[in-house]
DNA sequence: AGAAAATGCAACCAAATCCTTGCATATCAC
DNA sequence: GTGATATGCAAGGATTTGGTTGCATTTTCT
């Protein structure tokens, strides 16, 4: 996996966060249609894009001449799991230290 | 919540990230020890502390001349659960999809 | 009261981020 | 081959980010 924070930068952008979704919702789509309605020109909407390729959230093929770019759920999944896992560990952390409170009163 | 894509930028630093790791695994922490060995001085680490308190990770309390930071596990969570919700969901429709193809070969 | 400790605040700076516009290139359709 | 379509590339600019230093303020300890 790319660095953890290098995700979570990526996804730390609302257009970028909104491409995402876009691809989780509508599936593999081309370029023009992915990035209409993001309100800013094709260009800068496809900077957003290469930075999520560039930590492996999308893939693109080209088509003819189109590119049709494609969410990658697995590398999403392995992100969210890296936090998960700690979050997980320190909620039960918690809880122990909670009950072990609790047992002293 | 604080807008969903606000928390993954915060998260997108590895200083911060680092911090919320320091905070998880080893509780609340006044400002110095939290921050102590970061490689960076006591005033750019506070910066990313306040990154970090905007979007809700941390809290903050003064204990005499020292302040104290705690890890709000709750946001943290709610954070993975809004994108863990769509990705289950996408993985869903993609499998379905598989499915789907499978069964007219 | 005076010194040490922990923090806050502000000015400043370099680099990165996010967007623009203009133009070149590649592919498809007629 | 010509024109329309989809894209790539590059220069430039405004803003944000991530760091520095210097100094003021608040609390504690003796």
């Amino acid at each position: 996996m790319a660095l953890p924070h290098a995700i979570y930068q990526a996804l730390g952008d609302p257009t970028r966060l909104e491409i995402v979704q876009r691809l989780g919702d509508r599936g593999p789509l081309p370029t023009l249609e992915l990035v209409e309605g993001l309100g800013m020109s094709r260009q800068a909407a496809t900077k957003h894009l290469l930075v999520l390729e560039n930590v492996g959230l999308v893939e693109s093929r080209t088509e003819g001449r189109q590119v049709v770019r494609e969410l990658k759920l697995e590398v999403l999944s392995s992100a969210e799991d890296w936090l998960a896992k700690r979050t997980a560990m320190w909620d039960r952390k918690l809880d122990a230290l909670k009950r072990l409170v609790e047992g002293m009163e």
